[in-house]
DNA sequence: AAATTAACATACGAGTTTGTTTGTATAATT
DNA sequence: AATTATACAAACAAACTCGTATGTTAATTT
């Protein structure tokens, strides 16, 4: 039976909310397209007509929230010409952790992207990550780059530390909670670690 | 044929190797026993006369590497009473970056379990990481209390902080290396950072 | 109103992969 | 020396899962 289009556009996002769902639960490898569409009501027929194949579901699904996450970082910092940078990039951060502990579809999604399997056909996936993170490092690097020119940051750092620390500990504290059941409070321990973190930027400074 | 009981082994061990090799490339779930089989230069037939199926191989296979992994960390902080605990502690991580830098099984291992579906079978594997996960912590975390109690560490901070900020540190960093292709110098970009982070632990101490 | 096409459901075929079973040569045992 | 257990190879059967092909209904178009 015919649908009109809104109602498409439903069953559409209804896959790929089951999809978020199913994959979350039982791993993207270990999913099957039956199950997802049982999840959304509907059959594997309904995904077929919606989406290529698998990967290509995952995708769609990746690209959810792949968008938004890479703006948010970006529009805050990169034009920034406040008197307090430190601050602004401990805010922004902080205000990620804010963001990650309340949306609970994107920490289904990154829960998914950090024990899915990259090595078969979902390699793109992995590449679109490292984008991804390349354009944050290089962001924060000039970022902190300004921070230390203006005098706002402890000399004895190099933007490249500053940027690495401040990645492998946002990477490190976000997996952690991600994987071994979020055994604590995000955003509180989080940002008690960004703000020690952001006091030895300082250190000297200010 | 029947083999010797020491040919039998070695069997045992090509099969565990190959596996590394095969899991490392592939993924796990995407890698088959046959393919598995090729390349330790054997059948099927005899992986599942050593081994029960393909998680109970990842198992053992994971066996081989958590042992060392446990007791490096442990042994040379824990009963630490020297006069530089965060010298001490610093130098231990610093190490594990240059072994993991060195033993390529360490790297495939870590890729392997960086990238695997925990959500089917392979639950028992995350769960004893979060056991090692746990015991690191409670040991770095009575070490910067020492250290602390001693007077060698900046006041201002807590010993969870740091035990936080370290795990979470060594934890991104090792993962955007392994993840990401290894695309910088894991011992060099690390330690740099670690001195960072433990330059901000002392601080006003000392 | 007829024709077309979108949005699915259902049925089918075909390839993989898995676990098991059977066969067998040889090492170990008695 | 005969027997038995071991260490596999090879063959087998069964289950999954995928992708596609075909069928069906209703919305759109003309």
């Amino acid at each position: 039976m015919r649908r009109t289009k809104a109602e498409a556009e439903e069953t559409r996002q209804n896959i790929l909310s089951a999809a978020e769902q199913i994959f979350f639960e039982k791993g993207v490898s270990n999913a099957t397209m039956e199950e997802v569409a049982t999840a959304a009501g509907v059959t594997r027929g309904a995904i077929y007509w919606h989406f290529a194949n698998k990967t290509d579901l995952f995708l769609e699904l990746y690209n959810t929230v792949k968008i938004p996450q890479e703006d948010m970082v970006a529009r805050d910092i990169e034009t920034d010409q406040s008197e307090d940078i430190l601050g602004d990039i401990e805010r922004v951060a902080s205000e990620w952790l804010d963001v990650m502990r309340i949306d609970e579809q994107r920490q289904r999604v990154f829960a998914i992207l950090l024990r899915c399997d990259y090595a078969g056909d979902l390699a793109p996936v992995l590449e679109r990550q490292q984008e991804v993170h390349d354009y944050h490092t290089k962001i924060l690097n000039t970022a902190f780059e300004r921070a230390l020119n203006r005098g706002q940051m402890d000399a004895r750092w190099t933007p490249q530390a500053a940027t690495n620390l401040l990645r492998w500990t946002m990477q490190g504290l976000c997996s952690e909670w991600l994987l071994f059941g979020r055994r604590f409070d995000l955003p509180v321990e989080g940002k008690k670690g960004l703000r020690q973190l952001f006091s030895s930027f300082r250190s000297a400074a200010g």
